[in-house]
DNA sequence: ACGATGGCTGTTAGCGGTAACATAGGCGAT
DNA sequence: ATCGCCTATGTTACCGCTAACAGCCATCGT
């Protein structure tokens, strides 16, 4: 607007501001404020002072243009709202935050058409790199990260097909895992109980895997319960309860997540259900809540630091020119019996 | 590095691209994509083909630099592994959603001084407007925020001096209410279990108000226990149990958020304590976790979706030119007794 | 027929930094 | 003194896009 001489007490300050108050090139300033380049103690002292008393920010976007390069590390994932994801986070930040990098969140809320729209966003700021939560995305989406041209880590899943890197578990695996040790306990009539939500791609394929081994000890669910929306520690309850009114003869309740486990058991506490004698029960996540229960629930941690932290490293490797990637990262969660699950 | 003429199949595309592969002008194309000023229905057809074909992601950085627009908003908060600040994100997120606006995340895990940075870096991306989480900053902090000429908001908390605009409850008058619920319900031997974080400037606030009514009724705290770290339910649980051995005759129980009131609450019940009669208990924030519990704690809402929402709504309201903010909306707390507080 | 009008497209000049190269002294070795 | 070389600083040319303005052409009123 302004571009009369005058100077505007409210236009924001630049690179020329600082150079005129400290009698300096603007390249000079430059240099000092990034600490590249040599710059006598002098100079470097006037520029600082100068910076500091202007209250003068960078700015990041004419930055970047010029150098091509941006700080910024895009994370999309599907929810903040379960214990899961902000521990993913925790890992990635704790990671990338000696190597100058920084994370931007985007959240999804579990739609491919939102997470398309977020990758594209992101994209468009041009990050270092990309670390996207699931293997599963509209071809739209996987095409323009596999154009990016930069490293893309798909995190959480490895049962599927990754852009570039990915790291996490077998969620397939996971569910035979824990069926062979519900089995191996004794238990044979057994129900499901999890999300309704058919772009929940890990629960499903935790089920499938856990179904298959039911099928092949000649075996079906006992029953199945879905939910979506509202505090999942009550839908626990509530499909624990209708479960049990429903099939008073099953023996073991596997939850697709802790948070609706913890609330069947709680439920069945109340009841005075003998746990696990009658009833076993089981969940996924190892969420730290669970250590507060009454009775700790059977679950399988899904490495979720550890998946934040080997992203990040990816991210943050410089594969110097040569671009490598394609690394794909098996972690492997180990079972947690915990006091649900009748000891062999 | 390429600057020969020679096209690098991965060089990220750019206006130029889609422009010459559509035979129109730069300009032209930027127009299509940004859906701004007339152009010919068979030209946008074609621009669009083409860069769709491409799979052109348009460059943010070079257009905010070009425009002076940036369509980020950053928000600040402490955490993200207490589920306080998602759902006041996710207020945030629904109502940006239409704005054009997109909210960018910054942590500070309660440390003032990482809150000066994360606040200069993404001053430095010029965002919009600012979201920052409470009202006490570094000096340094709060002037850049002053400078920036953006609308910023500090949300949660009011008792304090805004930068700007404010949004968010009392805690101090918070901690004055559950106090008179307890006294009003017969209660006198009152002990306080809560963080030990000195950042946590809003549990100070409700402890402050909350000792202040006890005083004025001649009490004190009978005692009180500090926690970091850990999982909340957990520690809830284990400092229950400390507070209950070493002061066996207090008859109140005011925990500092809903977690560990939670765990208290589950230790109580275990040793079979008469809960609301020997013992009552209180917590804050009104987490719908409670609402799976054996019984409902005592707690009050700290609206945090609305604060969220109404947050947002102040950045994305077009002040035209004369930036007016300086707004404080005050929201209020209601009180859920719950099944833990004997009802009068 | 003619300027006025309006729809559509192109041209020019930056936005605020940084890479790459150029330059000015100062100093020791020859 | 001459040269080379290093240190400290300045100059120039963009990075990829958009605001602002300048054309061009068909249509329209008179």
């Amino acid at each position: 607007m302004t571009k009369s001489p005058v100077i505007d007490p409210r236009r924001t300050l630049t690179l020329r501001d600082v150079s005129e108050a400290s009698g300096v090139s603007e390249m000079t300033v430059s240099r000092v404020l990034r600490n590249r380049g040599d710059v006598s103690d002098a100079t470097r002292e006037r520029v600082l002072e100068a910076a500091r008393t202007l209250g003068y920010v960078p700015n990041k976007i004419a930055g970047a243009l010029a150098s091509q390069r941006v700080n910024l590390v895009g994370v999309v994932i599907p929810s903040l709202s379960n214990m899961v994801f902000p521990e993913v986070m925790t890992g990635i930040s704790e990671t990338l935050e000696d190597t100058g990098l920084q994370p931007v969140v985007g959240v999804t809320h579990y739609s491919p058409e939102r997470e398309e729209s977020v990758i594209y966003e992101m994209l468009s700021w041009r990050p270092s790199g990309m670390i996207v939560a699931g293997l599963e995305h509209t071809d739209a989406a996987r095409a323009m990260l596999a154009q990016a041209g930069i490293p893309i880590v798909e995190v959480m899943d490895i049962d599927g097909a990754a852009v570039d890197s990915a790291v996490g578990i077998s969620h397939y695996r996971a569910g035979r895992q824990m069926a062979d040790a519900i089995l191996a306990a004794g238990y044979r009539r057994i129900a499901f109980l999890g999300t309704m939500m058919p772009n929940d791609h890990r629960a499903r394929k935790r089920l499938q895997g856990f179904e298959e081994v039911l099928s092949r000890t000649g075996l079906a669910l006992a029953d199945r319960e879905f939910y979506s929306g509202g505090s999942a520690l009550l839908k626990g309850r509530e499909m624990t309860a209708a479960v049990l009114n429903r099939s008073p003869d099953v023996d073991f309740l596997y939850y697709s997540n802790d948070m609706i486990g913890a609330g069947g058991l709680l439920h069945c506490l109340d009841r005075g259900i003998d746990v696990p004698g009658k009833v076993g029960l089981a969940g996924f996540n190892g969420v730290e809540l669970l250590d507060g229960l009454p009775r700790k629930l059977a679950t399988m941690d899904a490495c979720r630091l550890e998946i934040g932290r080997r992203a990040a490293e990816i991210i943050a490797a410089k594969h110097p020119d040569g671009i490598i990637g394609g690394e794909v990262i098996e972690l492997f969660p180990t079972l947690q019996p915990g006091d649900t699950i009748r000891r062999g």
